[in-house]
DNA sequence: ATACGGTTTCCTTTTACGTCA
DNA sequence: CTTGACGTAAAAGGAAACCGT
């Protein structure tokens, strides 16, 4: 510490902490930071310092003086300078809090309060949060549109499906007559056995009830559909591609809940993976969970 | 061990100032 | 010159953590 200020730091605290009537408390001790005379940022633009005081008979000799009101009835906000900010830009690089000491040091070198330190820190995190907010938001609003792209491709996908069932159906109606086995059948599929599925409702299906390059259609259909991820379609189709469409003949229409049901599922399972908490870790390209529940996040309303 | 008060720090929201178009 | 929008420093108020009693 250099000991050629006007109003040596050391001197005026250890003047006013021997008086009894202030309370050492970190406050207080802000409040009571001097500039050195001696550092290069005494501008004009700097506030509150106390070569501005002085200008303005403010400070007072016997200690009893609560200085933060003199502040506060007489501060003039003044923006920091370019240097100050870099500086405190430079410092907050490097750890975003702020430890007492490297507050009173970063405030000693840049002529500043600690408290002002502080609040600028303070500040900062809020500006640094905010900015995390927006970027986050962006990535959510991506990855729900294009999730809202792929459930409408989906949903295009099924009520096509659903005229070919339809079709289909009228047509084994029409001709009832039973085939020994379906010679489409894939070569790796035994003829004697069900075609192995996931599903029991698909393996209860008789051959006759749905021709068989309907349903091979269908799902090639379904996996070829221009998601931008492959798997993620697959994935997501799995469930959905056979029982519905199978399940036609005996259902005479898909209600929208199960539609719904189908939406959800399929959001919930395989598209929103958890969220990074930690605001200032970068984004995870496909993060999108806000931690609300999938059904609430379709009544989300974007507003541009 | 624990309840309590004081202090400090942080966060969020609000206020007020400075700048600029 | 005035005005409104915007950025930001600072204040206010509350919550949480820590410490000494």
């Amino acid at each position: 510490m250099e000991s050629g200020g006007v109003y040596d730091d050391s001197v005026v605290a250890n003047v006013l902490l021997r008086n009894e009537m202030i309370p050492c408390t970190s406050d207080v001790l802000d409040s009571l930071w001097v500039p050195n005379s001696s550092h290069p940022f005494h501008g004009s633009t700097s506030m509150m310092n106390f070569e501005d005081m002085r200008a303005e008979n403010i400070i007072v000799e016997d200690g009893n003086q609560d200085f933060d009101e003199c502040f506060r009835h007489t501060e003039k906000k003044r923006r920091l300078s370019p240097e100050q900010v870099r500086l405190l830009e430079q410092s907050f690089e490097v750890e975003n809090k702020l430890e007492p000491e490297r507050k009173v040091q970063l405030a000693k070198d840049l002529g500043l309060q600690p408290r002002q330190v502080a609040i600028w820190f303070q500040n900062r995190r809020a500006r640094c949060k905010n900015k995390h907010l927006e970027k986050e938001f962006d990535v959510l609003k991506s990855s729900y549109d294009r999730l809202k792209a792929d459930c409408d491709t989906l949903y295009q996908e099924n009520e096509k499906l659903r005229n070919e069932v339809r079709l289909l159906s009228a047509k084994s109606r029409k001709k009832p007559k039973k085939e020994p086995y379906d010679p489409i059948v894939p070569s790796n599929v035994e003829p004697d056995k069900p075609i192995p599925t996931p599903n029991a409702a698909v393996s209860s299906v008789t051959p006759d009830s749905v021709a068989p390059d309907a349903a091979s259609s269908a799902k090639s259909d379904v996996c070829d559909s221009d998601s931008p991820d492959g798997n993620h379609s697959a994935a997501m189709l799995e469930p959905a591609d056979s029982s519905h469409v199978f399940l036609e003949t005996e259902h005479s229409d898909f209600s929208q809940d199960e539609d719904d049901s189908l939406g959800r599922g399929i959001l919930s399972s395989s598209c929103f993976p958890k969220l990074e908490t930690e605001w200032c870790d970068d984004l995870q390209p496909n993060s999108c969970n806000l931690g609300f529940p999938i059904q609430d996040q379709g009544t989300w309303f974007w507003s541009y």
